[in-house]
DNA sequence: GATGAATGAGTTTTCATTCAT
DNA sequence: GATGAATGAAAACTCATTCAT
């Protein structure tokens, strides 16, 4: 086999792989969506994407790889696209409103998910656990980052940065976490955005920004 | 039997059933704090407070019962306690601060068991999800309550009730959910509520309140 | 104590125990008859007699022996009334038809019990499967005596006496164990006699008898 | 992997699963011979045939169904021998005693499954129940069918059709349910055809074929 | 690379039996 | 005599994981 075919073949291989293992985690998370983590099988996983048992343990060592796999592929989100957001954002309020907002969206596409975050923490090993955590605090940084900037622009009240941008965070989270409930009071998305805008941003306006 | 001792008997009986559920709770909400719901078997839970199985089985009839039972008893901490503070704040704001503050203490002493509530909820069955759901609900209604009392009272802005109270109730959660992160930080629950009434509340004082 | 104070307990000891016995017997065929032997625990029996299931044990040494006494109670009813229609026949054919008839009529008045035998027989111990094998065979006799006399009587043709008889205790059991055969065909009790002694019995009339 | 050896791997799964259920049913089959129906866990099949109990699931749903295959079996037998039997044989009595002869050998030869069919009834659930009974039914079609046969020839006097009928496979089923009595008085397959022939079918002859 | 048959430890649940009161 | 709380072995069934092909 000549070396240039040597090196076609690993890429068609790594290529596979990528496909591979993006076609289980999709299978793997539609199925979490449904029923919650414990009650989806390997083997269901399996048939609901059509390969064998024996290629998922190809792809992930262990069933906790794929189940992680599926959470940092949300927290993967969040890091592409809350910074997208921030860029395109105005004034540092506006920055603000633009990360928690399409922090929101990110977690109404992908709410299932994002519960998922939530349930299995205690079913995870400490290492994968703490792979999580470490993910999900470079998803906070840019919320804590934005409420910083309008805070030192003196556009926020002096509140504490920390606080305010990990509040933006839980409540996004929240509206997949309490999905029940929004739905019971038959509340969407855009208003509990707005809602929540006004009640966690715009109450903490400096005097000046008031204007 | 005389009739008096036949009353003793039952009496007995009922301190004993008593005594056997809040061992059984409690056993079992030590070891799902430990290591998740699903990861907790009845063979566990039995050892843990040094009983048998069969004997879970004659004071619950499944498993969800015991999970059910968990909950509920941090829920009607929340219910008892929640609105006793309230009744002692002096103020409108004070009130509002005041629920807050005791609904993060009972978190802070049920830390896992909350945790759990937020856990479960998939491998519940509709009925039991309901039931949780509602009894939520219950512990959710003071703080909407007094937050709209403050708003009319003038003393807070015009926020939705319905949304501030639930943010108060989820900043309350988040004490347990992201106890990891806080203690990363190394934040004591003294310094989270009083930062929270601040973001939270004091930022929306009315003009008339802030002086 | 006085010894006619303690005869007289004695005698109350011994109908307390009979009665006992018979309240027991009597809720385990009852039982039994809806759900089928092995679905009906010793607590179900304990619950549906109004005692306690420590007491169960105080009259019978283990599952099996309230088993084995509900079949006998029936074993028993064959006993005492078929030899008792037997006697009050007249002729010898009319004997043999009588008999077959009243082994029908108890087999319908405790068709679950009957059942129960056929169902049984593998979970018993040696022991107590003989035990019943012979109390069934003395219910057998009976035929086998009447068809025998029919036949020395020359009103039966010369069939073997042993296999008639066997035949007619069978065709009687049948109508217990095929129950749902003969509902479905809607036969009732009395058309199944008639047709099944003319099928058995009267086929097998002598040429002399015929006329 | 090529067509062709798909192909063949379906072929060759095919066949071993077909291998696998026999193997399963045949052990159970044995068991319950032994034992009687609930006596037998899935774990002594699984040990008495040699595979893990994960694997009697792979082929079986639940225990109820391996049941199910077991009787289905022998009565797959009635449905394939008499009417086979009744082929060969001459006149409208001689396809009489064929039927009778080759049912009471069917059942002679898988006499543990046949007391089964009696036994297991009550812990069926009621789809399983009617399924066995409609398959019973089938099995009794063709003694009707010769009987009747006979009658319209007037071969046999004028008896119920379905009653004789019924009797001819219920006294083969007693040859299984009540071997232990046969085997007492030393009665032989052959010689308990042979007088029940003549007690059942022989004694039912018109005049015209007793000649 | 891919399969899926096979495993067996683990889960929830039931129930005959015992024994302190 | 009578109770019923307590036991624990055993049942049916599931599922992550392995391995021969």
């Amino acid at each position: 086999m000549s070396a240039e075919s040597e090196d076609l073949n690993a890429i068609v291989r790594g290529a596979r792989a990528e496909f591979r293992e993006r076609q289980i985690v999709d299978a793997a998370v539609r199925l979490m969506q449904e029923k919650g983590t414990h009650s989806v099988s390997m083997q269901a996983i399996a048939k609901s994407c059509g390969v064998s048992v024996g290629l998922l343990y190809k792809y992930f060592s262990d069933k906790e790889q794929i189940v992680l796999a599926a959470i940092t592929r949300v927290l993967e989100e969040f890091r592409l696209r809350v910074p997208s957001a921030i860029a395109v954002a105005g004034g540092p309020v506006d920055k603000v409103i633009a990360a928690f907002s399409e922090f929101c969206r990110v977690v109404d596409e992908q709410r299932h998910a994002v519960v998922l975050t939530y349930q299995v923490s205690r079913a995870l090993s400490k290492q994968g656990l703490k792979s999580i955590q470490d993910q999900e605090l470079e998803t906070l940084q840019p919320l804590v980052d934005v409420v910083t900037a309008a805070v030192e622009a003196g556009d926020l009240r002096d509140v504490n940065a920390q606080t305010l941008g990990h509040d933006l965070m839980a409540t996004a989270h929240m509206w997949a976490l309490k999905h029940w409930y929004f739905q019971r009071i038959e509340l969407d998305l855009d208003t509990y955005i707005d809602r929540q805008v006004r009640t966690l941003v715009l109450s903490n306006l400096s005097e000046t920004a008031r204007r």
